[in-house]
DNA sequence: GGGCCGAGTTCCAAGATGCAACCCGCTGCG
DNA sequence: CGCAGCGGGTTGCATCTTGGAACTCGGCCC
């Protein structure tokens, strides 16, 4: 009945898709990387319901991708703010953005362009190996047992 | 009442997040990767309801994810299989398993281990800029309106 | 003739979602 | 003082979506 929970699967695929396999979550990680930090910010931007977004960002808290921070007290205010691990998975909505701007964007063009400062360039996310640091193909990459594979398994 | 639908959204996250904000959209596309192609392979190795499968992926062909493709006559009999598109959504994948290897995996290490043909090295993914090939990192990119950006509009 | 695939549907109860309305501690303001 | 406003949430309720298990259907196999 509740939502499969694939967290504590043998793959890590599975263990991302369980927190990011979410659109609010990502639309809410999204945010956050342009920089909102306020409930009502990210309610009003995403339009998501007031309940719905309370428990999302519970949630992603709670997985140590936002830190809920005072910003002043009395009345006590909190605005919710990126970890290192939220804002590591930022290449991941970057590469949903590279795919996205490829594959599901009409003739119109892509509404968002990004622009890495780095080099000033506008660029998009590619994918690569960390070893030859060539782009990444399904055909060329195989998967194997790691030192935390369980015997018994789904792969 | 029914899940919001992101996919017209001005933002190219929020249109792939729409059909890969979905922990079995994207168990499924890993399935699929790893060589799955049949309704009780991908039944039986995640355990999801038949129901479920089949409606997503129903989604999946309607997205042109898959293709459904007879392999036998009489009786006729299906497999899925991923289109360019679907194969495109694999460096994704990758890039997830990255993020869940480094914020998710117990003591035990990572249960899967990707290996490059190509250059025969076991390797992880890494997002970079299409244009420097440095690694992304939130802080280093600006997002700013494209072409497709109406005037008004959530980011 | 009966059982066994693969590939789906159908049914139903338990959850999840979306929306609107309500609450709470302060602040500003007339 | 009284009261509306604001940021930040809860609560309630009507719908949808999930998950699990049972049922269907066309064609082999024995």
């Amino acid at each position: 009945m509740k939502r499969t929970d694939t967290s504590g699967w043998p793959c890590t695929v599975a263990r991302s898709a369980d927190v990011l396999g979410d659109h609010w979550n990502l639309l809410l990680i999204r945010q956050a990387c342009l920089g909102v930090r306020r409930f009502d910010d990210f309610q009003a931007a995403l339009g998501i319901g007031r309940n719905i977004l309370s428990q999302r960002l519970a949630r992603l808290v709670d997985e140590c991708i936002f830190t809920r921070v005072p910003y002043q007290g009395s009345p006590a205010r909190y605005e919710y703010r990126l970890t290192d691990k939220g804002r590591d998975a930022y290449p991941i909505l970057a590469a949903m953005a590279a795919w996205g701007e490829r594959w599901l964007t009409g003739p119109e063009g892509t509404p968002l362009v990004l622009h890495h400062t780095s080099c000033d360039h506008d660029m998009h996310a590619v994918v690569v190996c960390s070893e030859c640091a060539e782009p990444l193909d399904v055909r060329n990459v195989r998967a194997k047992a790691g030192p935390g594979y369980p015997k018994a398994a789904t792969l």
